[in-house]
DNA sequence: AGAAGATATTATGAATTCAAAATTCAACTA
DNA sequence: TAGTTGAATTTTGAATTCATAATATCTTCT
């Protein structure tokens, strides 16, 4: 026996819906049509009207009275807004983390931290990113804040099909190493305001925020296409 | 002519509900009857059921598949990890008000600061607490963060019906006069660090959650009722 | 030919209907 | 009498239908 429970038809709806958005197959600013998508899935508007309504109060799209859906537009500044918050959340767990966290979970960030030293060392970027990610996502759940983990992912996933154009410069790579090894100092030291700290001030973030100028359409472009 | 654009039915709901879970007319816990909401508004199931998915996703109330909604129920931890959070984001407008704020909305904010410590000399708690809000919402406002606004305004939301037992004792009080003292300082010198610390570890969250233990019902109470 | 208006078509908003799951309650058994 | 089974009722989940607003198309007139 596999599954007992059925999930609600609207969940799933909006799961596929994110992914197609997340992958790119639905465009920002690309209208939203509703028979489109239930032929697409099989179903019928009403769990798909539901889906998009909680896609809406996620953020992730737009919904127009009587003019449908689309999906939203990332302006330069709300990226921003999003990664400046999204650094204070992880300021935040970092806090938490060190009242938090087991020694054993020290331990395996830790190791985390050295494998990504080691991803540096050989300029594997890409793992490097992946290692990275799994230490915040790491000191993200030693907080135990549920309420903070919903919330992060939520804004995660609002910016993460701009998350690609990773153009990381040789000396910001450094620096974000140098972030790490003061992140992990203060770990194990559960120093929580000085990790908090470090974790707000992380150029991670901003460095992402600068690499994405280029490509997110500014205001300019964002209201050519919608007159 | 009056209204010109009628908004949606499901956002209309939607509103009408959370008044009702924020009046406490709808208990934590309670469940909610579909059919009885329909016919209190007056509408089908369908806006009804969208709303609900909504605030469902706000985390105001919780959809059991096949079982229907109930108002969440709001444990300690819970309220704690979300407190903890709004400090977290007080902390950031404070940073971000420091950078963006005008030389008129610092003066704003002086005066409500300076209304404020009337009221606290009159022991008047009511207009006190009133202006305080004023203050932090102004900085909020002041931060020029949408996404952190609407977070703001979403979490407040949801441990708003517990906001009621105000048991501040005087020293306590003193403490966050204190504190607001600071603020302003800091505010006036745009030292957004500095505010943003200040914020952050401002007495007023912790004071109001340990005030809160008594109030809420503790996880065993939670599971006897839902067993 | 091009613009303005009227009509047709399509898409959205909301109510209704149908199906399936959960709950209630009465009858039956031990 | 307590507990269990099973039909009847209620409630939820999802599809369909109906109404209305928006869009596209087609005239018609200048």
């Amino acid at each position: 026996m596999s599954k007992i429970q059925h999930r609600s038809l609207y969940l799933e709806v909006a799961d596929r819906v994110r992914e197609l958005i997340e992958q790119g197959d639905l465009a920002p600013g690309e209208r939203i049509s509703e028979k489109q998508l239930c032929e697409r899935f099989g179903v019928s508007r009403t769990p798909l009207r539901e889906a998009l309504k909680v896609l809406a109060s996620e953020g992730l799209i737009e919904l127009l009275p009587n003019r449908g859906a689309r999906v939203m537009r990332l302006t330069l500044k709300m990226v921003k807004d999003t990664y400046d918050l999204m650094g204070a959340l992880e300021g935040l767990s970092g806090e938490l983390a060190c009242q938090n966290i087991s020694d054993e979970g020290i331990k395996a960030i830790r190791a985390l931290h050295d494998e990504m030293l080691r991803h540096y060392r050989d300029r594997n970027l890409p793992d490097y990113f992946q290692v990275n990610q799994k230490i915040h996502e790491g000191i993200l759940a030693a907080s135990a804040n549920e309420v903070l983990q919903e919330m992060y992912s939520n804004l995660s996933q609002r910016v993460k099909r701009v998350r690609y154009s990773k153009k990381m410069t040789d000396d910001y790579w450094r620096r974000a190493v140098q972030d790490h090894e003061h992140m992990i100092i203060a770990l194990e030291a559960r120093d929580g305001k000085r990790l908090g700290q470090i974790l707000r001030d992380h150029l991670c973030n901003k460095l992402e925020v600068a690499s994405l100028a280029g490509v997110i359409e500014d205001e300019h472009a964002l209201n050519a296409v919608n007159a």
